[in-house]
DNA sequence: CTGAAAGCGCTTACAG
DNA sequence: CTGAAAGCGCTTACAG
């Protein structure tokens, strides 16, 4: 006998045999399951001790046949970088689990935008998400949202720019980090400060680049042109950039480089290995998202720590509240940063 | 009006509308949407354009309910690297996608053996999940291996370690590509390689030495203890292992260190540049697994990259089919790994 | 505060 | 090769 049809035969208890235990109707187990009150105290006693008794457990299937529900949550994202998704998942797990929803992921890595529509417009039309998750950069990618909009399914994103869309959103204050680290560097004796900048799909990279204006300004520092290179938040890019900054004539180039992420200023860091710059006694690097390998590299990198487990699990409670009814268009919710400071920026 | 009313709205054709439209039973709009057979070419064209005109998609809901199954497969893992388990993810999806599986994750990372069973005994219970695919090293949990058992769920695993179970199992061949590895480092002169063993929990930490070992014995280099020290994948394993190898008396220490994974090996190179000693020159370092990073870091890391998409793939593959009644007890894969060369290992 | 009835959209088991 | 009937286990909408 194979295991599958073993698998078929594991017994369940249903509401009905809960109903007859209790000596009530399945509508009136059915609402205390389901919390809906106008039930008397002595009848949810009795349902809840029937139902212990029996092992009982909602089928959900039923559930979401009966109620056209799927209780599924999906969350959809295409290229991010695999430590900030596992943090994603986890944030909006943790949410879920305590309201009985299930995740569903949806990667869509190196997918044109026409094909994510067509994987999303059979997700929706199946009925099996109640509501989604985007995050960066497809939080910000217009045609995903106006799907979403004409479809009228609940959705929630995780960006830097709340207003690309009347949708809750939620993000990471990190001009103000930005502005810090910067800031950072000044104190340190800094004045000519380089930065690569983030992919311009993101929020993120407009937010950190004005952060290092900032912060220069409030010092009375000029904005050098020549010292703001392109980027977007690939290792390669910090490599590039690196070599770009550094090879301007030695009493114009930078003696620091704030990476607007950490993959890139490993990439920094590489090339300054790689050509016998000294980091941080010649160059002092930062970067940003406070990656796993930040503090595994040598001199351990000074970055920012983005609470991005907060940042989904807030995101995935304002989609549920939405389920329930909220009213939420417009919320825009902003989780701090912080930095941390290691060794690639100096004593 | 709130979105999760409007959300409610969407409308659905059912297969009685289809049917319908094709003049045929509903039975018969099953059969074909379920690739049943016993249907001739005629009727079937007839039901799938008439699926097609009214853009039919099985109500997922009610087919769980009705054939008792709920299409899902659970990915139940703990505390692995998230590279991995993106990994992981990845070919799991792609399998699911497939045969129309949703993909149900449940990591359990710092949480004891005990919480695990109580998780999954609840998924179980509420038919949540038609399998199970267990990562490393849940898959090596004989509790958990046991009340799967008991239960009577479908499973596969994803280890190193088949003979721990009757259930399929999927792994890679790294006793092989260590071997292969090591014999890299005594072709380039090498007669003192030290090893950071791995987590012992991990059927791969036995493998990877047993290929050390191997290589060592073919080629009449004697097994030193004190070249042998223990690790469990941490990044500060291998910081620990390289400090403890490298305090050895100049003329016993040894030339090259190969770190059971990556995590450890950047540990070693980190260990390394704070000391002041100069990799490759003073010392050969490799890793195993090629996570992203093993490019990043400066000298890059020679080290193995393995199929985990292929392996995670391989065991989706071995779990569907399963549920449509294959018997594969017993059956157990492994997939080749293969060397990457970069600078630490030198030219 | 409680319940009887109808129905969600499929599949299963059976019959022909 | 095709179909009529019953039922999966819940919720919805209504009544009292």
């Amino acid at each position: 006998m194979p295991m599958s049809q073993r698998a078929h035969r594991r017994t369940t208890t249903t509401i009905k045999q809960v109903a007859e235990l209790a000596k009530v109707s399945i509508k009136t187990v059915s609402r205390v399951m389901n919390d809906e009150g106008n039930v008397s105290p002595a009848t949810r006693d009795q349902v809840l001790t029937a139902a212990q008794r029996l092992n009982y457990r909602p089928n959900m299937a039923a559930r979401r046949l009966a109620s056209r529900r799927s209780f599924m949550i999906c969350l959809l994202y295409d290229t991010a970088a695999s430590d900030y998704m596992v943090e994603v998942q986890f944030g909006v797990m943790e949410r879920c689990d305590a309201d009985h929803y299930n995740l569903l992921i949806r990667p869509c890595g190196d997918v044109t935008t026409r094909q994510i529509k067509q994987t999303l417009e059979q997700i929706i039309l199946q009925s099996n998400a109640d509501g989604f998750i985007l995050g960066p950069p497809l939080a910000d990618n217009r045609s995903i949202i106006t799907l979403l909009e004409q479809h009228g399914v609940p959705f929630v994103r995780i960006s830097q720019s709340p207003k690309k869309a009347k949708e809750p959103c939620v993000g990471v204050e990190d001009t103000q980090a930005a502005h810090r680290l910067v800031t950072l560097l000044i104190e340190k004796g800094h004045r000519r400060i380089g930065i690569i900048r983030g992919n311009p799909k993101h929020g993120s990279a407009t937010d950190r680049l004005n952060g290092y204006r900032r912060a220069l300004v409030e010092h009375d520092i000029p904005i050098r042109d020549d010292l703001v290179v392109d980027g977007s938040y690939e290792f390669e890019d910090g490599v590039d950039g690196a070599k770009r900054l550094l090879s301007l004539p030695k009493r114009q180039r930078p003696t620091a480089i704030f990476a607007c992420n950490d993959h890139m200023a490993l990439g920094v860091l590489q090339y300054a290995g790689a050509s016998g710059i000294e980091v941080p006694g010649e160059l002092a690097v930062c970067g940003f998202d406070d990656i796993e390998f930040a503090r595994f590299v040598w001199p351990g990198l000074t970055t920012v720590n983005q609470p991005i487990r907060g940042v989904a699990r807030t995101a995935a409670d304002l989609l549920i509240r939405q389920l329930k009814g909220e009213y939420l268009e417009g919320v825009s919710i902003r989780l701090p940063a912080t930095v941390v400071e290691r060794e690639s920026t100096g004593g």
